[in-house]
DNA sequence: TTGTATGCGTTATCAC
DNA sequence: GTGATAACGCATACAA
């Protein structure tokens, strides 16, 4: 396929693929007007568009992005970290952001750091080797070296999931303590005075200890104590359960419990079960993230619906527009060429069900 | 930082980050030492590498992989198509996965098709333009045109979570008519004859498909029929309720159903619950996939773990191997430079637990 | 509109 | 061990 035309004074290895030479001599054209054609073939006369369209069909020719890339000075990458891939938050997020990526021609990096905040460093170094076109990060608390990763870079950086701190250009997600607020007015309504928290590996993940600090402070400010069970083993229903134990041994009058998340809930859940506890009548849950078992458990459970899929698509979406604009008027705000850092909040939802209202309490009804 | 050394004769856009040469010159040595340098530090001379360390640090440098790759003819990207992200046991194999290559300085390019064909092979198509070291497809039914690209590829090709088929390089997974066989057993063994399947979407789903087909097909044998439920909602707990209400109109005197996986399950223990019927004394149910609810449900369910991990880092590890191996002995087989194709089958483990348990069976034991 | 020339930032080859 | 220098495959400024 790959013939040299020009003998090279020096031998080269070459990946003998086909290239746009190649497509170029069997169209009789010249390299450009392929070029050209592939950007806009409409450009290019409609007597040899036919001849370098056959050509590549022929050929099979597929082009190369490193090679183009690399000369355009810009790629159709975008970076992506986040703590972790198996968390359906976040697969829900980078599934809903990949599909819009990838309906505009963007390819998405993925990486996941473990909530560690070295191995995000490590990351983002690897990702701007690839010169992407935008990163796209978790959180807004960032090492120092990560921070000057991504000041320094040439692309557009988006936080996602969290509000706060210092953005850079984009930051889609939202507050972490107003949902502990809303959770905590929420069961200070119900009637219960006696409250616990339950979390899991909270010194690292930072959002979970903010809902929890929210719920807190929310209470303290009623004059409530919160009892906050954190344990190490991380979230599942096996630590649920056992969260309601440590929670049941430090406060034996508890009325009602706030999990950091779902999947310790349905553990409290099913624990309270086992030890004939009765839900909500003598215990009121509450859990994070609506996951889909939320609302068919028994009892349905009381959760916040975090718009894991929205906020993935409001970062490709915003960042997609940013891209897109570049060409245009440069200068928007300050001399920095930086446009000040935008701020999306895309809220969340509380989700009224069974686990947290009492048998006086009228039907389940969706809050919206 | 990147000063034009020669005053070019065309204006050019470039990226002005810090690039080798930069580097080189702060360090006061030529690009091909820094270049060396980065690659094997020892190579060089003791008294210049502390002089290029130190530049790199300086500077900031990172070294731009597109040109990199481009001129070594070979990238560290690894192009996976996964169906779905938001799905969780393809997240686990991709976490895992993601994990292992990083460990070895190789990136990630992820793409979900959502079951569709078509999509799958613009995705491969999209990954090819990037030179990817690897690819990683999900099952092993192709569209022709993705069987085409994948053939022409440079690169090894690695199919997972499924086996059979005309391999390319690479199979890592498992039978998923065994499971059904082996669900069938287990369920023909407690005593159980009158069967239903409950599924979601099978017609694009085909690795739900060959397990309900391996459930029927060995009950078939036994002269049991199975009724086959596919609900064309997708699979969800709301969705496992419908199931068991269609089972139960079916084959009103139902003794056990099998789901295509622990989420259906789920809905149909909740959904038992609500009408009264007791599990496993008046229904025997099985799931699939051991997600992590299914021990602590209420009875625990009885299920099959799929080793989703496993598969992700096998995959690693196995093409990791082909690419390292790559420089010596090319010939290993046949005259096409392809070694012939490898297939590993990581298996499955039933989990027999307390749903799928008469009252009489002795206390739920794990099958290893 | 089409072709020509040049450079994108790196690796690999070869002479020193 | 070190440094010129030619590819790598393509995009683009510019001439025709």
């Amino acid at each position: 396929m790959s013939q040299t035309s020009k003998a090279p004074t020096r031998i080269r290895r070459g990946t003998n693929r086909v290239t746009m030479d190649d497509v170029a001599a069997r169209a009789r054209v010249s390299a450009s007007s392929v070029s050209l054609f592939l950007r806009n073939p409409d450009a290019v006369s409609p007597r040899i568009a036919p001849r370098i369209k056959q050509a590549i069909e022929v050929l099979g020719y597929v082009p190369n992005l490193l090679a183009g890339s690399l000369a355009a000075a810009r790629t159709r990458a975008i970076g992506v970290v986040v703590p972790s891939l198996s968390n359906a938050f976040f697969s829900a997020t980078v599934a809903a952001m990949q599909k819009e990526f990838d309906r505009h021609g963007y390819q998405l990096l993925l990486g996941a750091s473990d909530y560690d905040t070295a191995r995000e460093t490590g990351l983002v170094r690897t990702f701007l080797s690839w010169s992407p076109t935008a990163l796209v990060v978790t959180g807004c608390r960032h090492d120092d070296a990560t921070r000057t990763l991504l000041r320094q870079a040439r692309a557009p950086v988006a936080e996602m999931w969290e509000l706060g701190g210092e953005p850079f250009d984009l930051q889609v997600g939202f507050s972490h303590r107003a949902v502990g607020e809303t959770l905590a007015e929420h069961l200070y309504e119900l009637g219960a005075r006696r409250i616990a928290f339950a979390g899991a590996r909270m010194t690292s993940d930072l959002r979970a200890r903010q809902r929890c600090d929210g719920l807190r402070d929310w209470l303290a400010k009623k004059g409530v104590e919160v009892f906050v069970v954190d344990l190490q083993s991380g979230a599942s229903p096996t630590s649920g359960g056992d969260a309601l134990g440590a929670a049941l041994a430090g406060m034996p009058d508890l009325q009602a419990i706030a999990c950091s998340n779902d999947v310790m809930a349905l553990g409290v859940l099913f624990e309270a079960q086992r030890r004939g506890i009765g839900v909500p009548d003598q215990l009121a849950v509450t859990g994070f993230g609506a996951l889909p078992f939320s609302e068919v458990c028994v009892p349905p459970l009381t959760t916040i619906q975090p718009h894991a899929a929205t906020i993935g698509l409001r970062i490709a979406q915003e960042l997609l527009q940013r891209l897109e604009t570049q060409g245009d008027t440069d200068s928007t705000a300050s001399a920095d060429g930086a446009p000040e850092p935008q701020v999306v909040d895309v809220g969340f939802q509380l989700v009224v069900r069974q686990s947290s209202l009492t048998t006086r309490a009228v039907a389940a009804s969706e809050v919206s």
